[in-house]
DNA sequence: ATGAAAGCGCTAACAT
DNA sequence: ATGTTAGCGCTTTCAT
């Protein structure tokens, strides 16, 4: 009876059509619910669709319409905590408006981000919520917009590219950070940034020149806000404070070493994501340096375990999943079709003190 | 020069063509790269379609070739250390294999399962890997699989379901763990699963029957393993040291607690998961119960913090990321044609002994 | 309210 | 080696 069906499972919407003995124009009116069809007939081919077991035909559909219904995420690392509590807000958000996501990630290297968004541009999705490496060009990411599909771009703003932004004002954060420890007594601050050595480069220099262009990285703006403080409380900064060798957790371990190595090590340390202060506490672990005795810790990203871990880890928190629902947010508002100037949130941050932080022992 | 271009920066195959000079035939031929073209003719395509900023339609060409290179991914949860880290595994395998994910959360949701597959199979995905949810019917699964979409399952076993499984010996490396546990003198060994109470409700019924149908499930396996272990010393299960009333980290700090408020709490716990394990921490913190002096804590699947936390886990290690990759394989092995009956992956665990366990403190 | 017919952008015979 | 010609399964005018 039904030919196609039995090869490869599929029933279409001429199998359908006949089988209700209506034209395959009727019966894509009835199923798609548009047009206008009498309900008896109506009733005759969803039953007929019942019946063959009909699975309308997304990928015919979209290439007519255009719209794939679907939206691309490019992110450095789900495993990252930020990510995954963003990403998860992403998705809620996404299905919850009849959208999937496809997944990518890039692990912060730039050619993975390309392929990526080149896949993705490929695949028609009709948007993307993108996490940029932290430096590089931009080109594919504008080539992507000027083709008419709208990017939002998460936790990290790129100048001179026309998408919507959604993050926390991490200058801010960061300095609010630096000043706390500061406020405690500390002056031997140290930064584990989790960036790059090339951006560690410009941001060491004694002028500090460069600093504003790097203010569109996450790692920028926050080393800008631990510069802020500082500098208000009339304190160089020590390009030996400032570690960026790897996002990784074994960067951040070796790191620290390097830095409690040093012949004035600092008092407090200042990791920029959770990853790297897990990277600390395991540093610290294996130096047996009790924290916050010896040195004092304070973390972005309040992750799952900071309560826990000994000690309990005192936190900048971002509200991660709520970035990742306004990101969402914003793009399908520009896939339905907004057209203002790009916007970029800001959400609020909050400071969670627990015991990682204490006053500083000089020895 | 180029209209379509301008209208939604899409060139099309026939506009490579004219622009080169050739029929589409040939102009897809080039950019395929299939079929025969002369050097100079594929050049001229390659450079047109370079001009128009040419990119192909995915959609267009799945419709005809009927493939999307697209998996689709079912799981509870991407912030589950264990999920996330497989999730990884599948990705980074899809990748390199040219195949994109598409996720989807089902937070161990029937309901939420069953829409995810349904969509996923509307979306024509090649495959998919799935975690199912702990009971419930299959009908779902056993459908995409009748209408020729291989299924992979992940973590979880479902007997006949005509679909490859990866996972680990559950039973197995329950029976180990507890067995540890008894070793150390243990006797009142409790276990917080995150299953659901129905699930619990055949476990503990005094014949315990059921147990054999449930070992499809991850929390049964792992609860007939600590049955045998226990049964082999001769330890009669107590009820009240089976704990199953969600999956959430929330549920498990008030499970535990509960335990600990039993007029015989136990000396030991087994968290089937290390979100549970994370419950299990908190609810020591909040009573200020030492572990392992009051208590023992062994968990399961090795988080990046289980050595950061106080004290250090011990846990069964699952390869989590490995899970995903197999599982990845396997499916890629099924899209690609491969047609041997249903194989079960069981890769080996490993036991991390840290400093949660310990003799018990009778009192 | 319904049908006929023209595509969407591409691939795949089948010719040449 | 290249071109011609059907479609894939659906939506969408335009008729009726």
């Amino acid at each position: 009876m039904r030919r196609l069906d039995e090869v490869r499972g599929m029933a279409t919407l001429p199998d359908v059509a006949q089988h209700a003995g209506v034209s395959t124009a009727t019966a894509a009116r009835a199923l798609g619910g548009y047009g206008s069809v009498r309900e008896s007939t109506r009733q005759r081919v969803l039953d007929a669709a019942e019946v063959l077991g009909y699975r309308p035909n997304v990928l015919a559909r979209s290439m007519i319409t255009g719209s794939t219904q679907t939206i691309g995420v490019v992110i450095s690392d789900i495993e990252n905590p930020f990510f995954r509590r963003s990403l998860r807000g992403i998705t809620d958000t996404a299905r919850s408006r009849g959208f999937e996501v496809l997944l990518a990630n890039t692990d912060e290297e730039l050619e993975k981000e390309r392929s990526a968004v080149s896949l993705l541009a490929a695949r028609r999705v009709d948007g993307m919520v993108v996490c940029p490496a932290d430096a590089g060009d931009r080109k594919h990411l504008r080539e992507v917009i000027a083709s008419g599909t709208p990017i939002v771009l998460l936790d990290r703003r790129v100048s001179g590219l026309a998408a919507d932004t959604v993050g926390i004002d991490n200058r801010k954060a960061a300095r609010l950070a630096t000043e706390r420890l500061l406020s405690l007594g500390h002056e031997r601050i140290a930064i584990v940034t989790g960036g790059t050595p090339e951006i560690r480069e410009r941001l060491v220099r004694p002028d500090m020149r460069g600093v504003e262009r790097l203010s569109a990285t996450t790692v920028g703006s926050r080393a800008a806000g631990y510069r802020d403080a500082l500098t208000a409380a009339g304190i160089t900064m020590r390009p030996e404070y400032f570690s960026a060798n790897g996002f990784r957790r074994e960067d951040a371990v070796s790191e620290v070493h390097l830095l409690m190595d040093l012949p004035q090590p600092p008092t407090a340390i200042l990791a920029f994501d959770s990853i790297q202060s897990l990277g600390a506490l395991q540093c610290f672990r294996e130096r047996s340096i009790r924290c916050p005795e010896h040195v004092s810790l304070l973390g972005f990203d309040d992750a799952e375990w900071a309560d826990l871990v000994s000690p309990p880890l005192t936190v900048v928190t971002q509200p991660m999943y709520e970035i990742g629902v306004a990101a969402c947010e914003r793009l399908l508002d520009r896939i339905g079709g907004e057209q203002r100037s790009p916007v970029h949130d800001r959400l609020p941050t909050v400071f969670v003190e627990r015991s990682s932080i204490g006053p500083p022992t000089h020895g």
